[in-house]
DNA sequence: TTGAAAGCGATACCAG
DNA sequence: CTGGTATCGCTTTCAA
């Protein structure tokens, strides 16, 4: 039914490993040999079989990338960006990029990461917070050992480093620094009541810029109590809406809120909204993270941008090896500062 | 240095045929080797070889969902509902299901394909608009057929049937409605003067969108020249902000407006906002497609949702063959129309 | 219920 | 520069 390599080798008249050579380009062939064995692929079209070239070869041209949501654009601006800079690489062996979510779920997670080692997978990309659980970290560790020792490189993009020399480079962003700054950037102003609706509790995202947002509040000598005026809740508009009026609710007199993305940012200026105060006019609103879409929901908003395409660019080029791992195998990724508004001092209530 | 099925086979103290048998699950093995085997494979860490699997079975464990635009929620939904489906499927063997984003461009689409029929996917998921190119519709068409007689299954979501019977299912979107019944609302209000902004000029959405537009504006003797008071761009806000100048330009006198997607929609409100006028106040907007954070980012907007998520999960079970196609292979996915703002008779200029 | 052995289709080593 | 061929790891008849 298919054509096989053997078939292509006979029409050209030539051994099924000269058309391996032609095929892969990485071996010298004559220009006319390879003249009829290109003519001979074209005219019985046929394509190379994936899983037999691998078996052979002992190595696959898959590369997986792991999101925790691709509904949600911060994860599909990167994946987008890391698959298109992997595609990017024409040529030789065309590697197929993909992209794998798993919900923010650590058995899909691992599920993943076994069907990818099944293929034998070249690269995995892994993206986005960690989840703060030191059974799965250690399952996910030991994936990721199992499979760099089986060739396949492993890329960090937005994921704290793990430990152990598994992988072969880390994006980490600078989550503390993003939420110091945003938290910085509203004490300036003079506010001092200041709410935060965190992420999922178990994420090292949220902690990361949780720890930020208290440091700037110490250094200012407004911290109290560990927990006060932060709400947890999930990355969506929903979460964002009700910790808005939780926080509301703790605390009426509250001049300014920050928000663990824009996502939940936007649910919160809904809430703020429902309840009678603007924004920024009433309560500043700052946000992590920039979507392309924020800046017309919201004009009142000012956030952290963090470079999520250049990052899962550069992602893209580190799994295939195109660009040389930074020092340590680890760099940090820094968000900046968007200043749309938010620049009044707070209202006097 | 990996673990083979040999090996497992030599410590359970069975053949590897067995071995393979109780792997695979769908043969008859004695409980107590069955026993022998998995403890083999624990001990052993054993993972199956993905690639000599396929090649010995002739067929993969690979799904690919195909889509235009990863970045675009519209789509992280589809493509997220899809994979959750298709991971639903535990036991014997799991598909590894995985996104491409093709970023709208026909090659890589034509690339992507090709990659997928390498690995022998088992089926093929493509999501989205087609291009209005016959020259690529054609290749694209070859392409799905020799993928198809190659034993993958086919299935089209939110994108217009194929002619040829190469496609297992097809989930067409009723673009056309769609468009006529945003426009419809207007009208009814007592709308006269409605510009539009269009996708980009080239893909089969755009035209549906705006064939059903014009069918409301002919239904109510509004219709003037083709391409009166209709501004093409990409999908992107940028796009929206520029085509809502664009159509104000033309006609000052516009009362409302309607848009392609939300993302554009956005753009336009934007664009009205920073000409002074008021939405829905001075101008009205409708807009194609729901995305969750819509509803916040422009409370004025009213649109027509399609119900993605349904739509992704029910074409990620068709590709798995859990649910039976629809009569004729084409089922027709209709929008619900949500009427948020608008509700109130244009301004009188 | 289990084992033996013949492929699946490409790669890469060894000759020539 | 090109050809022959052992090999990769698993699946699947065919027998026992």
């Amino acid at each position: 039914m298919t054509a096989t390599l053997a078939d292509v080798a006979a029409r050209a008249q030539v051994s099924p490993a000269t058309v391996s050579r032609v095929l892969n380009g990485n071996y010298p062939v004559a220009a006319a040999t390879r003249e009829r064995v290109l003519r001979a692929v074209d005219e019985l079209d046929y394509v190379l079989n994936g899983p037999a070239s691998s078996l052979a070869a002992a190595t696959s041209d898959l590369v997986g990338i792991l999101v925790n949501d691709i509904a949600d654009p911060f994860f599909g601006i990167m994946a987008g960006a890391a698959q298109a800079a992997i595609g990017e690489e024409r040529g030789a062996r065309e590697k197929l990029s993909v992209i794998c979510n798993t919900g923010g779920s650590p058995e899909r997670e691992l599920t993943y990461l076994t069907l990818l080692q099944r293929q034998r997978a070249a690269a995995v990309i892994v993206t986005g917070g960690a989840l703060e659980d030191s059974a799965h970290q250690a399952a996910v560790g030991a994936k990721l050992a199992r499979l760099a020792d089986a060739g396949t490189r492993i890329v960090l993009c937005g994921r704290p480093p793990v430990p152990g020399d598994s992988v072969t480079a880390t994006l980490a962003f600078d989550n503390r620094g993003g939420g110091r700054r945003l938290t910085e950037h509203l004490i300036g102003l003079g506010h001092r009541r200041i709410g935060y609706v965190a992420g999922p509790t178990e994420r090292t995202t949220t902690r990361h810029r949780l720890e930020g947002h208290r440091a700037a509040l110490e250094a200012a000598g407004l911290a109290r109590t560990l927990d006060a005026r932060v709400v947890h809740g999930s990355y969506d508009r929903r979460s964002g809406y009700d910790a808005a009026l939780e926080l509301l609710r703790q605390e009426p007199e509250l001049t300014a809120l920050v928000a663990a993305n824009d996502t939940v940012a936007l649910g919160a200026c809904a809430a703020l909204r429902d309840r009678g105060l603007s924004v920024p006019g009433d309560v500043s609103v700052a946000g992590f993270v920039d979507l392309p879409f924020s800046a017309d929901a919201v004009p009142a908003l000012t956030t952290v941008r963090l470079p999520l395409y250049e990052a899962g660019a550069r992602a893209g080029r580190l799994a295939l090896g195109l660009e040389p791992a930074p020092p340590g195998g680890i760099a940090t990724v820094h968000g900046e500062l968007m200043v749309r508004a938010s620049t009044a001092p707070p209202r006097t209530l």
